[in-house]
RNA sequence: GGAGGAGUUCCCGAGUGGCCAAAGGGGGCAGACUGUAAAUCUGUUGCGUUUCGCUUCGGUGGUUCGAAUCCACCCUCCUCCA
């Protein structure tokens, strides 16, 4: 199967501009591509993972990626599927970040001998001088048309500053720059960002006279329409730092049956024939999707050995038996201990489990903890130097949140 | 520049002198049920040394025994006019 054929298959493809001229290129590893990453946090994210995958499957096929860094639109801000403005980003931010990135991607995308490019649009546009600008690019644009689209409509209620507004035309700026300066040819990007996508390949039309083209990436949203990747304490990052390898595969794991099998064909890259075969899983068998899932894309991220063992702390603790070594632990000082012990509720505090002694007091008055598989009801519980010796207490909190404590 | 309107807890949104740590909904967390799923039902949702105390209603001052609520100034946003 061509790769373009197999990201169709997959899912992936939401809006092309040329289908035919498309397919042709990607299949004869033609394309130059570029998918712009924003430098607004500094980790990339699920969200991002998308495309990192995308890049790396038309790595595969012989086409050279461009990785660019939103380092000078980073200063402007992208008001697409944005209901308030963004906050503006200090320089030193946004520096920051873009650093952080490149560190990331490295893992995914193979940069050795110009196999593919990472660039930083803050090397033209900072440079860039409003008037010529104007004058350049100002007269391509139809504001018309811009307000037409779809990324500002919804803007135009709540109110859009004109600072943002020209955020279409910096990215647009930035395709035809490559156009010009790296041979790029195609643009990929979220499915929200076509507006600002088209913005590019008319620029290049009419002031190069050629054929530029664009396509975008179906949005990874669950069952409910909302986007993947976000959790009530913010997104699932790459780094783990920020997302430990047992969270993220967690969050994989405990995906809604719903939503397994699109994942497993747009994340993963195990072959067609296997997915279209668990496809015909049902019920409880699901759980067995979800494991896969969640293996599959540890490893991606974090590497095989960081997934198994995500995974096998994972049986010990939902399972039972089991090498307990990696599952989520906190070890405490001497110092923690008041009089040789410490007490239920800042212990939880201490681990994370909760936010405050008054929450921690809570669950357990609710019921919610467990200490060694015994239910903790008194909140004025506490334990001495003894109890935390050897292999410690495990905390759950709820269903399936465990940590160990140890001295 | 002028005239109006708004800013409340994670979000939306009620509250116009004490009964307000602040209705209701969403979201979150926990309990029951289950498959580490969904749906449903129940409880809970500022912090603490918890029959009590402390901090919170855009900001700063003020009036008052007492302020989310009244006054002054400031900041931010929206609408209409220019």
């Amino acid at each position: 199967m061509t790769v373009y054929d197999e990201l169709k298959a997959r899912g992936l493809i939401a809006q092309v501009t040329d289908e035919e001229a498309i397919r042709e290129m990607v299949n004869q590893g033609k394309a130059t591509f570029y998918i712009g990453f924003d430098p607004t946090a500094d980790s990339l994210h699920v969200g991002h993972f998308m495309a990192l995958c995308l890049m790396k499957r038309l790595q595969m096929a012989g086409n050279k990626p461009i990785a660019l860094i939103g380092g000078g639109t980073g200063y402007i801000g992208d008001p697409s599927g944005r209901t308030d403005m963004r906050s503006m980003m200090t320089p030193e931010t946004i520096q920051h970040n873009c650093d952080c990135f490149k560190k990331q991607m490295e893992r995914f995308i193979d940069f050795s001998d110009g196999k593919a490019m990472m660039v930083n649009n803050a090397d033209w546009l900072l440079k860039l001088n409003y008037i010529d600008l104007l004058r350049e690019v100002g007269a391509c644009f139809s504001v018309n048309n811009m307000l037409r689209a779809e990324c500002y409509k919804q803007r135009m209620e709540k109110g859009l500053s004109f600072l943002e507004f020209n955020y279409m035309i910096m990215q647009s700026y930035d395709f035809y720059y490559m156009f010009q300066h790296f041979g790029c040819n195609m643009q990929f990007g979220g499915n929200d960002q076509w507006s600002n996508m088209l913005g590019g390949t008319e620029l290049i039309r009419r002031k190069l006279g050629k054929d530029a083209h664009a396509m975008t990436i179906t949005l990874l949203l669950n069952s409910e329409g909302k986007k993947m990747g976000k959790t009530a304490s913010g997104a699932v990052w790459l780094d783990p730092n920020k997302t430990s390898p047992y969270d993220f595969y967690q969050y994989w794991r405990n995906i809604d049956d719903a939503d397994v099998l699109k994942c497993i064909r747009m994340l993963t890259f195990l072959p067609l024939e296997q997915i279209d075969e668990m496809d015909k899983w049902e019920g409880a068998q699901l759980n067995r999707a979800k494991e896969i899932l969640a293996y599959e894309l540890t490893a991606l991220v974090h590497g095989e050995e960081e997934a198994r063992k995500a995974q096998d702390a994972a049986k010990a603790l939902f399972v039972g038996g089991g090498d307990m070594s990696n599952v989520p632990a906190t070890a405490l000082a001497e110092g923690d201990l008041t009089d040789g012990k410490i007490g239920l509720l800042d212990l939880m505090v201490k681990c994370g489990l909760a936010p405050s002694k008054k929450e921690a007091r809570r669950l357990v008055e609710q019921g919610g903890v467990e200490i060694n598989g015994q239910k903790a009801a008194d909140p004025a519980a506490a334990y001495t130097r003894d109890d935390l010796a050897g292999d410690g207490l495990m905390i759950k909190k709820g269903k399936k949140v465990f940590h160990k404590v140890t001295l």
